[in-house]
DNA sequence: GCCAACGTTGGC
DNA sequence: GCCAACGTTGGC
């Protein structure tokens, strides 16, 4: 991916685990985005995600999976701790501390949205190719087209 | 709770 | 290094 293009994410989050309001009650709205555990959606933090990249707050296995607000990256790209943590549920036993397997960053909440459905999203033919939205999709961070991101800023914008 | 899709693991 | 079996994700 052009390291040098502004770019926007999309990145899935279980209410029960970090919904938006409690990053919004985070200090500065910002919290450790742990717990990732796919080679892809890790090499998107190390690789491709920069501090003010923008970002879609997707609340997924929920009754109403969809976007429920708008954050930025923050920063900070570090060895997520969770993996070394017998206690963690993202505890990974063949990660060493010499050799951390999995990173985690900072990302920052800006607002809460009314949130916008996956259902919502299938009506809009612009929106069609929004990864989130291909069958079979299951990575937990995907990149999102300028086009989509805007699209979708303005149906916010509509919301009022 | 079902199940399609897909990533990971491990025997060979 | 192939690929079948297994595990996980996540919308429905």
């Amino acid at each position: 991916m052009n390291a040098a293009s502004p770019r926007y994410w999309l990145m899935k989050n279980e209410p029960d685990d970090y919904a938006i309001d409690h990053a919004l009650s985070a200090p500065d709205a910002t919290i450790a985005w742990d717990g990732v555990r796919n080679y892809q959606a890790r090499n998107f933090m190390r690789d491709d995600m920069q501090v003010g990249d923008g970002v879609l707050y997707w609340h997924s296995s929920c009754a109403e999976p969809g976007i429920y607000g708008i954050a930025r990256i923050a920063g900070q790209l570090r060895p997520d701790t969770s993996q070394f943590d017998p206690q963690s549920k993202y505890y990974d036993p063949k990660s060493k501390p010499e050799a951390p397997r999995w990173l985690m960053l900072d990302v920052q909440a800006l607002r809460k949205i009314r949130p916008i459905t996956v259902a919502a999203l299938r009506q809009y033919p612009e929106l069609q190719e929004m990864r989130v939205l291909q069958k079979g999709n299951r990575l937990s961070i995907t990149p999102v087209d300028e086009a989509h991101w805007r699209f979708i800023m303005d149906l916010v914008k509509a919301q009022g």
